[in-house]
Order: C-alpha cells, then structure tokens, then sequence
DNA sequence: AAAAAAC
C-alpha cells in the first residue's frame, strides 16, 4: 500500500486496478497492444523507468520536447549532483518527486531520474529513429528494433547509446530489466558497420567486440538478443563454449567473427592456449560489472584486458548494483568514463512489491512453501536456495509433496540440463523453479511474476538481483523473502531496501540494532543442511531420480496453480 | 559468505 501512495504522488494520475489488469503493457510479444494501454496506467516520474510514450498515439499531452530551458537546467543540476554519498539515496528520492512534478508532461524524453558523471557528456537521444539520424544506423539495424519489439528506448537505453556511439567509454548502472543489454548491443552493432566477413569491410583482422557476463546462461541469453539485431546481414556472432572455442582455433574461421559472447574462464582457457586472439576488440562489456570485478572473477577479467590490446578500444561496464569497491574498480580500467545512473543504485523497482516472511528456523520453511504454493500464486515462482544441494533437494521436496511442474537449475547439472530446464522455462512448462545464485542475475524470463527467497540472501546486491527476475520490462512482480533468527544480521539492511524501494516492513524490523562486524561473520557460517521433509514418510534412499520425479510430476498435473492476475 | 566461473 505505501507503494501505491509512492506512486500517487507528484499529481500524476494513476489507476491502481487498471494498471494491475495491463501488468502486460511492456510485453514484446503485444507490441500493438502496448502503445494504448500504456498512455492509460501512467507512472510518475521517479518510478518510470521505461521510456513508453508512443509516438502519435495522442493519448498523452505533449508539451515538451526534451530540449527546453528546464530540461537543460535540470540536466546541468543532474551533471553537478556528484552522487558519491550512499546515504543520500533518501533525499534524493525526495527530490525526484519535484522532478516529476516538473517534467511529466514531457513524453518524448525518459523521464526517470538519470544522474550523469563525465566530461563532454553527449546529449541522450529520445528515439530510436532520433538515434539512428545523429549516428547513422543502419536501416536494418533499425528495422530489426522495431521487428523485436524495441519501440522507444528506455532511460538507459536514451542516455547510454548515444554515449557508446561516440566511442566513450561508460559505467552504466540501471534497475533489472530496464534494457541495458541493447544499451551496449546495438551500439557495438551500428559502430562495426559492416560484418568481417563482406567485402566492404575494412575492420582488418580478428573478432572486434567481446561481451563478457558471468553465467552461461546469461552469455546464452545476450547471445540470442544479438542474433536479434544481426538479422539479414551475414554477423558472425559467436556464444563461446567448448565447441566454438575448438572451431576459432583456426585462424581464417576466427578473423571472420565479428563479436564473441562469453563467460570469462571460457575466454581466458581460450586466450591461454594461444587460440585466441583479442588484439583487434575495439569494443569490449563487462554486464553484471560488479559481478566481473569481484574477487573470484577478476583475475580473469584482468587476463582480458591485458589480452584486449588495441588502442582503440571501447570498455562499458552495466549492472544494476556496482557498490563503491567495485565502481572504483571500473573506473580505474576506463578511460575518461561518463558514469550514467538510472534510478536509484542499488534499489530494486517499486514495481515489484516485495515482503519478509518469518520463518523462524530452517526446517519451518519447507511447510511454509508447500502452504504458499497450496494457495494460488502466479507461475512461474523462481525459488532461491544458497546451495546446489538445497536447490536439488527443495525441488525434491516439492515434487514428492505434490507440487507441479517442478524444475530445478544449478551450475551443478550438466549442460545439457541446464539447457533444458532454461527452454522449459521459456516455454513457460515451469510453474516452480528452484535455483542458485546462477539465476539471479540478469536472466530475463519475462513471465516470472513471484520470487521466493527460501534461503535469505547473502548480500544487498544478491537481493536485488534476484527479487529483479520479476517486475521486468514495466510488468509488475512479486518478492517474498523467508527469514530465521540466524538471517537476522542481515536483516535489517534488506529490510532498507525494501523501504527504499517503496515496501512496507515491519516497524521491529527497522528498530534492530546495527548488527556488528563479528555478528554478521557468524552469521555467514551457518551452514543449512538439505531440506528434507521430517513428516513424510518416503526416506531419502528411496533412490528416485530427480529427473524422474520431476516428469512424473508433469505427467500428474496435480495441483494446479490459480493465477490472481491475467496471464498471457 | 556462498555459488559461480573451463576443461
């Protein structure tokens, strides 16, 4: 409720139930059906992070066109504001309501708050076709936007491509599902103009642009979106993996591969055994950057860097969450970087209502997840677990306890079953998906509309990413959070976020103390065990496949879910 | 603090 009087602030209209009934607004899949109902569910300013308004539909006033006096004022204001403090995020929220008092009424331009950071900061492009004038893209490359449903650009989209496509260098932060992905896909795309392989290209040798994230499924994902834009022009684009790898060995295959998309090992395995080549990559993105740079993957990420050594290249970190360890660490290996802020850093959209569960200790959460998905709920659920083990026996649980259409996915699993769990997913036969932290970040399965946290996140940034799997693309989502009396440590600065993200929490939550240092180590060594069910019966040693278990419960079909709202 | 990231 907090959150809808969030949203009924700043003198914008805004139809709660009607807006709950067009939860759809932003889907690609109705493009036609997009541009009218969204003039109609109308979100303030601060809380928009999706640039919709729908060229000459004439539905919404237009009184501006981005390029006023105020608009540049406000700009100027937004440039000045260093934002280096991460406790002003309160205040600045205030002020974001005047923001939208202020501009509004100007649908021609992403009216979201963006900070921008940097010298000679290029003017953000309304439109794609405003885009596509000021630099040049091609015809195709445009027509394959609006094929795939990319109408208008988003906050990140409006600010961070025309930066790309002036050969900057970016530290782009932006919520879950906002777009940043064709933020840094069509620019690299339109800046190669031509792919290696045609005559008329004069790129000399050797793949040009290196997209790095940090699960295969996400390098999958990127993948198949740049397949979207490389339509009707012979791109060579390239998922790296084992297979891929082997056939870039030969140096005439590789010299006609225009972008590589990767997990960092994977590329570094390949940079080390001398099959490689990065030496002409003149655009280079780390997503999920604060991922990337963490201590695990760095070491990795600097091996790319080193091996990435034209002059001339491009870098582009984006996330969603970069804390100031990791910021700093972007900003040492950019050179001269604009740093854009969509929203607020670190905070997930208030359009996904999020809540905490009190669950008292860890054998209470399996009964209090079996009594949720008893109840009706909007499949798919995405359920995340702190370990591959847990993950593998929660969906066991599940299954056994009659729950449908369980699926289960972790970097544990072969290949091959993480393929298949991702496609189930797509295909939208998953009502239940239980996974790790290897979901987290930057799947977009435009259907989830429920995250369960079973086990309590172990970072602010895990939260975010994870509770931002739903709420993608306009469409509202939903956030539970399970907690015991070992989370309690975390609590309190989870329990922020969702204050700061326009949720509700309970008022004893809020009045913990400040857990200390020592405490929150403790906390972290609470090692859960699997989740196995006291109460039932059936043992462990039953020696039922998973795999099995979870066909059988497609074949039964049992208990079927009852969807609250529209489903597609 | 755990999971993830090759072969």
């Amino acid at each position: 409720m907090e959150a809808f009087q969030l949203l009924s602030r700043g003198g914008v209209k805004f139809d709660k139930k009607r807006f709950k009934t067009d939860v759809q607004l932003f889907s690609k899949d109705t493009p036609a059906a997009t541009s009218e109902k969204i003039s109609e569910g109308e979100l303030p300013g601060e809380l928009d992070y999706f640039k919709y308004a729908p060229g000459g539909s004439g539905k919404r006033k237009a009184e501006g066109d981005g390029t006023t006096a105020k608009a540049l004022k406000k700009r100027k204001v937004e440039e000045d504001n260093e934002d280096e403090d991460e406790d002003e995020k309160h205040s600045d929220a205030e002020e974001e309501d005047e923001d939208a008092n202020g501009t509004e009424e100007t649908p021609s331009r992403p009216r979201q708050r963006v900070v921008t950071k940097g010298s000679d900061i290029p003017a953000h492009a309304d439109t794609f076709s405003a885009m596509a004038e000021r630099y040049q893209i091609s015809s195709l490359l445009l027509s394959n936007l609006t094929a795939n449903g990319y109408n208008d650009p988003t906050g990140i989209q409006s600010y961070g491509i025309p930066i790309l496509l002036e050969s900057r260098d970016l530290a782009a932060i932006s919520p879950t599902g906002t777009g940043k992905t064709l933020s840094y896909l069509l620019p690299i795309m339109s800046s190669l103009r031509a792919p290696s392989s045609s005559a008329n290209s004069d790129a000399g040798a050797g793949v040009r642009a290196v997209v790095v994230a940090p699960t295969r499924e996400l390098a999958h994902q990127i993948h198949n979106e740049c397949l979207k834009l490389a339509q009707g022009r012979k791109w060579r684009v390239v998922l790296f993996s084992k297979a891929t790898a082997g056939t870039l060995a030969d140096k005439s295959a590789r010299d006609k591969v225009d972008i590589i998309i990767s997990t960092p090992l994977r590329l570094v395995a390949s940079i080390k055994s001398g099959g490689l080549e990065l030496s002409n990559v003149r655009h280079l993105v780390l997503d999920e950057a604060d991922r990337m740079l963490d201590a695990e993957f760095f070491p990795q990420v600097e091996e790319i860097l080193a091996a990435c050594s034209h002059p001339q290249i491009q870098k582009a970190v984006f996330s969603a969450t970069l804390p100031a360890n990791a910021e700093k660490m972007a900003m040492q290996m950019l050179k001269d970087p604009i740093r854009v802020v969509v929203g607020l850093k670190d905070t997930p959209l208030p359009l996904i209502s999020q809540s905490l569960t009190y669950v008292a200790d860890d054998p209470s959460k399996l009964p209090s997840i079996l009594g949720y998905l008893a109840k009706p709920y909007n499949p798919p659920v995405l359920i995340f677990t702190s370990s591959q083990p847990r993950a593998t026996s929660l969906a066991q649980e599940l299954v056994l306890n009659g729950v449908s259409n369980v699926d289960c996915l972790h970097a544990g699993m072969t290949k091959k079953e993480r393929e298949d769990a991702v496609s189930r997913m797509r295909r939208g036969e998953s009502w239940v998906m239980v996974s790790t932290e290897v979901m987290a970040r930057g799947m977009d399965f435009k259907g989830i509309r429920e995250v369960v946290n079973y086990d309590f996140p172990t970072s602010v940034q895990s939260y975010v990413h994870r509770i931002g799997r739903t709420g993608r693309a306009g469409r509202e989502g939903k956030a539970v959070t399970y907690f015991t009396d070992d989370d309690a440590p975390f609590l309190k600065a989870i329990a922020n976020v969702l204050l700061q993200s326009g949720s509700t929490v309970p008022e004893w939550i809020l009045k913990l103390p400040k857990p200390s240092k020592l405490k929150r180590r403790q906390m972290g060594k609470v090692k859960r065990a699997e989740i196995v069910n006291p109460a039932r019966k059936i043992g462990r040693s039953d020696a039922i496949k998973k795999r099995d278990m979870i066909a059988g419960s497609k074949r039964r079909a049992a208990r079927k879910p009852s969807p609250t709202a529209g489903v597609e």
